[in-house]
This record gives C-alpha cells, structure tokens and sequence, in this order.
DNA sequence: ATACAAGA
DNA sequence: TCTTGTAT
C-alpha cells in the first residue's frame, strides 16, 4: 500500500466551517466559536474519515504574491472578512501547531501553490494525496490515481468523475477553462461574455486553448469576435489561474515531520478548550478518562462562577447543578405560575421496589435545564440538597405543568418517595410520539437524533459499567440529566407543533382525555401488583422438575442418546439423522422441530410424544413457574408487578412485561394450573370482567351488517349463526368450530396462508371459506373494502378515539400491501377495542377513587380486568364495573361483559 | 397479527 | 440472532 498524505487548504477551510456552521455559536461571554467548534469536530473525525500517513496544513503568507505582479488587480475584490472570524482564525492556527500537527507556507506564495508543489512531491515518492478543500482552483491537480479533493463540509469525495459531472471539463482542461471563464471574485478577467455554458462548449470541441485560438477561423460570429478581443486577458488569465509547482524544492520536504498519528492532540489544548467552551470534546474526552481528576479540577474551577451555582455551557443550552437550597429555590420560583415544566430523574436502578431516587433535573425553555443532586454517593461526594428540601423541590415542581418522557416510570419513584399515592402531570412526551406515530422509535436519544439531529449523552458513557447513578460524579450527571430533561422539553413544543400540522389536533385532546389520565390509571394496577401463592408454586415447580427428570431420562433411552434437548440443532440431528424420521419442515438455519411438526411424527417414534409433553413442561417451568416464583419470593408481601406499556404496540392494546402477566397460560389443564398460584388477598375476593365478542361487536357496529347486528341485538350464539350462514343449517353445529375460527381470523387479519394453517386445511379450502364468508355477509365485505380504501387514500386507519396507525403504500410490494390492507382492518378492531377498555378503566379508576370503594385494578388482559375487592363487596362491586364496562359507549349494538368471582385467578372463567 | 420471554 | 411457545 502507498502512503497517502492529506493536505488541508488551511483557510480555504476555516472560511469554509465558518459560514457552514451557525453563527450564533459563542461563549457565554460572547466569543464567537463557531469555527473552532468546526475545527474541533474536524480532528476529532480526522482518523475516521482522512486517515492517512501524513497530514499537512497548507497557510497563505502574508504580503504580495507574484501573483500581483502580473495583475496588480489581482484578489482586490475580495471582501473584508467579518471580525467574528478574523477573531477566531490566529486561534485555529495557533491550535494546529500546539496540538502537534504542522503548517507549511512561503512568504509570496498562495497556498494553492504550496499545494501544487506538495502535490508534485508526493507523487514523486509515489504517494496518494487528499486535498481537503472546495476551492475549484485546485481542480486542475486531480488525477484520479493519485489525487483527490475531498469537501470536509459536504464530506464529498471529487474526482475526475466528478469534476466533469460538475464541470463539464477534465481536470486536465480545467487550467483553460478557467483562463477563458475569469474568475470576478479574484479579479482575474478571462474571456469577457463568455460564460461557464461557452467555456466549456469550446473546451469540448477544441480541448484546449491553444487550439481555439489555432482554430479561430472556425469559430462563428460573437463568439470569435469575444474570443479575439480578449486574447490577450485570456493569456493572462491563465497565468494567474495555473498553479506553480516549484515553490521549494522537493528534498526540502520532510514529510516525516508531518505524520497524522499525534497523540491525544486535544490534550495539549486543553485548558483552552475549556477557555472556548468545546464541551462536545470535552465530553468525549471525560468521557475517554483522558484527562486527570486534577485536570478537570482545574478546569472546572474556571467555568465556576464566584456564588454557588455550577454552570456547564456548551453550544446549545446551559446546564445547571444546584447543590444549594436557596438557589433551588430561587430558581423554582422564579418560574412563572402555569409553566410547563419537563422533569426527569436518576435513579440507581429501574426497580421500583428497591431502587432509589438519586437526583431529578428541569428545564422551563430551551436554553436551560437544571439538575438537582441529593442522593448521589461516592468517595469525595461534594455537599447537596438534603432529602427534605429536594421533597419539597419536587412538591414545588408538581405545581407547574409536569411533562416527561414515561412520566409512569419516574411517578413510581417519585410517589413513593414523597408518600402520595398520585401526582398530576400535563403531559408525557413519549406517549405524543406514539401517538404521532406508534410504530417509531420512542426512546428519548432516537426521538432526539431523528428529530432534532441532537446526540445524546449516552448512559453508559456516564454510568460506569456495574455502577449506579449514585455513583456519577455531579459534574458528569448534571450534563446527562439536564440534557434528559431538556430534551423532553424541546421534543413535547415540537410534537405539539407536528400534531396541529398533521391535521390531528384531535389526538391532543385525546392524549388530554384519555391517555395522560391513563397514566395515573395503571401506575396505581402496577404500585399495587397481585398476590402468588408462594407455597404453592414451590410445590409446583417441585413436582414440574421431578417431571422433567423423568422425561428428559426416558427421551434419552428412548432415543438412544444423550443430548440438550432444549437445543433445536441437536434435536434435529437426533429426530432427523439418528433415528431417520422423514423430515418435514425446514428453517432457514435447520430441520424445524416445532409443535406441528413434532404432532405429525407422534405416531413413527415412541419418543415423540415425551418430546411433546417436555415441551409443554419445560415451558411452564422456565417461562411461569420460576421466574414468577422468584418475583415473588423477593417481594415481601409475595406481590408482583408488571409494568405495562402504554405506547407498547402500534395498534393500541397495552403490552406488559417484568414479567409478562398478558400469557399466563389457561388452554391446557397444566397450563391453567399457574393461574391457581394468582390469589386474592387475606378476606379479599378477585373479580375477572371480560368484555365478550368485543370486536365482533365493533365489527357489527361500524358495518351495519344485518345479520351481525340482529345476532347481537338478540345475544344470540354470533359463532353459530356465522355457521349457519356458511354451511347452512343442518350442518352449522358441527361446523361452528370453522366459524369461530374464521370469526378469530378475521379479527387477527389472518390471510387465507395463516387461517389453513389454524384449521389444517389447504389455503385453497381456506381461501374458499374466506370468499363464501364475503359472499355471506356482502356488508362486511364492502365494509372492509372501505377501510382499505381510506387507508390507501390518506396513508393510515383511525380508531373510535381518532388514534392513527400509518401504512406506507407508496413504496411496499404486492406481498406487503396484502399485508397492510389486512393490518389497516384489523387495526380498526383491535385499536377501537383498545379505546374501549381504555376509557373503562379510567372511568373505574376514577370511580373507585371518588367512591373510596374498596376495590382496586390489578391487570388487565385486553378484553379482560382483574380486580381485588373486600370480599364482603366483591358482588356488588363487581356488578357496578360490569356495568361501567358495559355502559362505556352507546354503540349500535349493546356490549356485553361476563363477570366472575373468585379466590383464585384459576376460578375466573 | 400483536406482543414478551427463554435458551442456544 | 433464530426458534419456539404463551396469550388475545
């Protein structure tokens, strides 16, 4: 490989990061820095994107160029540049030598012509060059074997290709195309009233300019006449324009005195750094542990102002550590009354239970955020606010207008550490965006580089490896948790903006309506949790593991062999090579071992079965009964908690998780004997509500369907009466199986590919089905065909509430439009009985509360809630929220919730 | 179809 | 990451 050196076109370059970058850019004094800031993020990227051997910053000298020899005129055109800049460039230039790195200039010369000559030596020893610069003038040096120009700001590569692209000329041209197209800026005159489409017109037909003027007998009116009458300029021009390649000699160049390898340039500037604001290097650099405590210390101490307050100000906003309770609170007042006021905190974990509260920060406008320290702990930890007054703090804080971003996750640790039970908040900027939405990205640092091009902090630059946030030096957590709080504040202004552009103004008032008060809603499901029988379990997992011992035994003499049978590969090999079962189904990476295909081998080997049944075991086992024996075990009051997510999933529904209480089995016997480990409380009683046909029920409300809505006006049996219609009366009960089914899969917008599968029947059968279905209720099939429709039509489905789900037809193929038009149906069901059960929860959480009832939620299952209520009023009380339930919304049809009452999940049902 | 979770 | 399996 050759070496490559790169040569910057020094201030060709700074002019050029000055005006890219934005001018407001400046110290808190009013320095400006945004060319230094370019600078900086320059070296910073210099080995990632010009890495090479060498690296030499080319300089103009001062005084006149032979240049102005022959024109006098020459460069007098040019403008002053502004102060902001002739301020910051002896800085930058001053920084290229200190942080170890070389310029090379000569007095008379232009850099350009430094160029020319460092060009010309490094190809003499064979080396590759890159040119950092945009000036065209340096096109004429381009040869694609050996040199390039590289645009740092665009961070675009040129070469021939895309000299002529741009230009229309070879860089070999390029020396005449310039003398004949002038150039006004550098006063150098060229062809007057030829222009860059003539130029290189010319340069085209004649290839150079000597051989215009040799042909200039050719060449027809005005164009000749121009030609002729600045022969002379033309010459001159291309004097001034050609680069000379002799301003030293080639062994007066030792390019080894030029190498790009310096170590940790920015630690030899780094106080200056700190003098100019750099942060974003800064915080790369503490972030690398590159600098020395007494360092930072030092520098710190700097940016510290003479009081008590610690600002830390890079480019965009001030970051504020408060450790003294009168400046807290001096701030907090100075807020106005009906602020908005975004909030996060820190915290050593994300348990709920047995995590703390470290710190919280907040920010009221977008040029600065706050943080407040007072729990942190380590060795050194300077003073902080006391646990007292950052309660009161926060108090203080929940007057205003609360907005985070999962606002649920920081009310566990702030509710329970100020012993309230619920706090009001305005909004949550995370449920904004999945309401915008819901299938985006919801995380704060990918909403911020998506939406405000802005990199996060990220935690674990701040967090060391095994620590906690207690841990984290103030300085260091102050930046992280401002920016958190800062962040959501810019992201909820923008959403806001984005949902009255989007025409949605109606999801702000159902985020105000419905979801934010949700909020408070599950927060109290998941503080409370539901009580496991923790003896019971025990016994279970006791039994569940001589089971398994028992299986895994037999499957091995069974087989033949010992093996891992929790491992695909290695059953594959012993089901399909060993004992030569045919082989159905493959996967991608294998033999497919699945329950299908294991339900098909169950009659050719006695091992099958036991296979099936450890399966079906081993399942419970590490799924159910472990984990949740764990959870509970920790708990003191043998109580778990799910944490549900609200914006979980793109059609409405809640999703849960930590653990998953949204599949606890019930379909087999052994399955549905976890549920009898879920018990109510001493002298309480669980109450289970579920709504019944719900979608079904939306689906004949919205189509109007005949047959649909007189079934449900009449509680008739809906799956039966779907029967009769398809296979007719005499046939409809033994068929009513396909009917549910077909009912299911319709709901779930099962293809024709999914519902044989279900049914185990050919897809041609099951497309049968699906057309005799269509052809049976013709109403919901034009239905159907008008939700499609609207949903090609404006790119996304609504549900009851008005909540959007996009589909990008534009660009899908034919398999992913079936696919969306099907998903475009179905959300409509799914996402509206979402709203339903959505708005009965709250309107039960809100009921319970105003009517102190002894009664509280405890999980909901998407057409299902789960109550524990004093066992005296469970019948009562399991009345009234049916009838909550049932009354929720006045739909063409009614709705009906079927109620149980029990001691044990298992009994509801 | 939509989730979550376990194990290799 | 892939495969499997649980729920609605």
């Amino acid at each position: 490989m050759s070496k490559t050196v790169t040569v910057i076109d020094t201030f060709g370059f700074f002019f050029r990061s000055f005006y890219a970058l934005p001018q407001y850019l400046k110290t808190k004094d009013g320095f400006p820095t945004g060319l230094l800031t370019g600078f900086t993020n320059f070296i910073a990227t210099l080995q990632k994107e010009h890495d090479s051997d060498y690296i030499i910053f080319a300089v103009d000298s001062k005084g006149e160029t032979f240049r102005n020899e022959i024109d006098e005129n020459y460069k007098a055109n040019r403008q002053a540049p502004p102060p902001e800049l002739t301020q910051q460039l002896p800085i930058a230039i001053e920084w290229i030598n200190k942080m170890g790195y070389k310029t090379l200039g000569k007095v008379g010369f232009e850099a350009d012509d430094v160029i020319a000559t460092l060009v010309k030596c490094a190809k003499e020893k064979g080396y590759r060059v890159r040119i950092v610069s945009h000036d065209k003038d340096l096109c004429q040096l381009i040869d694609d074997d050996n040199v390039t120009l590289v645009d740092a700001i665009k961070k675009k590569v040129i070469n021939e290709r895309a000299c002529y692209d741009k230009y229309g000329v070879t860089p070999e041209q390029f020396i005449d195309y310039q003398s004949i197209l002038g150039d006004s800026a550098d006063n150098v005159p060229g062809v007057k009233g030829i222009g860059k489409v003539g130029a290189e017109k010319l340069l085209k037909e004649y290839g150079t300019l000597d051989n215009i003027y040799a042909h200039i007998d050719e060449i027809k009116g005005a164009t000749q006449k121009k030609l002729i009458e600045s022969r002379e300029a033309a010459y001159m021009s291309k004097e001034l324009v050609t680069l000379h390649p002799d301003v030293f000699s080639c062994d007066e160049v030792d390019f080894e005195e030029y190498r790009m390898d310096v170590e940790n340039p920015f630690l030899n500037i780094y106080d200056e750094l700190v003098q100019y604001e750099q942060n974003a290097i800064l915080r790369t650099l503490h972030a690398k542990n590159m600098v020395s405590d007494e360092k930072k210390a030092a520098a710190v101490k700097k940016t510290q102002d003479a009081g008590k307050v610690t600002e830390y100000i890079n480019s965009e906003y001030t970051a504020t550590l408060l450790t003294d309770r009168d400046e807290l609170f001096k701030v907090l007042n100075s807020f106005e009354k009906d602020a908005f006021v975004a909030f996060d905190t820190e915290t050593t974990g994300l348990d709920y239970d047995k995590d703390k509260l470290v710190g919280f920060s907040f920010c009221v406008d977008e040029s600065e955020a706050y943080y407040v320290p007072f729990r942190h702990f380590y060795l050194g930890v300077p003073e902080q606010i006391s646990e007292d007054d950052a309660k009161e703090a926060m108090r203080k804080i929940f007057e205003f207008k609360v907005v985070g971003h999962n606002i649920k996750f920081d009310l566990h640790f702030v509710t329970r550490f100020l012993g309230v039970e619920e706090l009001p908040i305005a909004c949550d900027s995370m449920i904004l965006a999945w309401l915008i939405n819901p299938e985006s990205a919801l995380s704060l640092d990918k909403l911020a580089k998506a939406l405000l091009n802005h990199e996060m902090i990220a935690f674990k630059d701040t967090v060391k490896k095994g620590e906690s946030f207690a841990s984290v030096e103030l300085d260091d957590a102050c930046m992280y948790a401002s920016e958190d709080a800062l962040i959501t504040f810019k992201l909820y202004k923008l959403f806001l903006q984005k949902l009255e552009l989007q025409n949605a103004k109606h999801l702000i008032q159902e985020a105000q309506n419905v979801e934010i008060p949700f909020i408070s809603t599950l927060l109290c499901m998941e503080r409370k949790g539901i009580e496991v029988d923790v003896n019971f379990l025990e016994d279970f997992l006791v039994e569940v593991k001589k089971t398994l011992e028992s299986l895994t035994k037999s499957i091995y003499e069974l087989s033949g062999s010992e093996f891992n049978i929790n491992s695909t590969k290695q059953l594959g090999v012993v089901l399909f090579e060993t004992l030569g079962l045919p082989v159905g189904k493959k996967t991608k990476t294998g033999y497919s071992t699945d329950e299908k295909v294991l339900n098909s081998l169950k009659d050719k080997h006695p091992v099958v079965p036991k296979l099936l049944e450890y399966r079906e075991v081993y399942k419970l086992y590490s799924t159910y009964i472990e984990p949740l024996l764990k959870l509970a075990s920790e708990n003191e009051y043998h109580r778990i908690h799910t944490s549900f997510v609200q914006t979980g999933t793109a059609t409405g529904r809640l999703s849960s998780k930590n653990p998953n209480l949204q599949n606890i089995p019930t379909r087999t016997p052994l399955g549905a004997k976890i549920r009898e480990a879920f018990v109510a409380g001493e002298g309480k009683k669980l109450i289970g509500i579920d709504y019944s046909q719900i979608e079904l029920r939306l689906l004949a409300h919205f189509s109007q369907d005949k047959v649909l809505v007189d079934a449900f006006m009449h509680d008739k049996d809906i799956h039966l009466q779907t029967a009769i219609i398809l296979f007719g009366e005499e046939e409809a009960p033994s068929k009513r199986n396909i009917a549910k089914t077909v009912n299911f899969g319709l709901l779930y917008g099962m293809g024709q590919k999914k519902l044989s599968d279900t049914l185990g029947i050919t897809t041609k059968e099951a497309k049968e089905i699906i057309e005799k279905y269509f052809e049976s209720f013709p109403t919901v099939k034009s239905y159907f065909r008008s939700i499609v429709d609207s949903s090609k039509e404006k790119g996304y489905i609504e549900t009851l509430l008005g909540r959007r789900r996009y589909f990008d037809y534009e660009r899908a193929t034919p398999m992913y439009k079936a696919a969306y038009e099907r998903e475009s149906v179905n959300s409509v069901f799914q996402g509206s009985a979402a709203d339903l059960i959505k708005l009965s929860m709250n309107k039960i959480h809100a009921t319970i509360k105003e009517e102190s009832m002894q009664a509280v939620m405890l999980l909901q299952i998407h057409d299902e809630l789960i109550f524990e209520v004093d066992a005296a009023k469970a019948d009562a009380y399991g009345k009234r929220f049916r009838e909550i339930m049932e009354g929720i919304m006045q739909l063409n049809i009614p709705l009906k919730a079927s109620l149980n009452i029990g001691d044990k999940w298992s009994q509801l049902k």
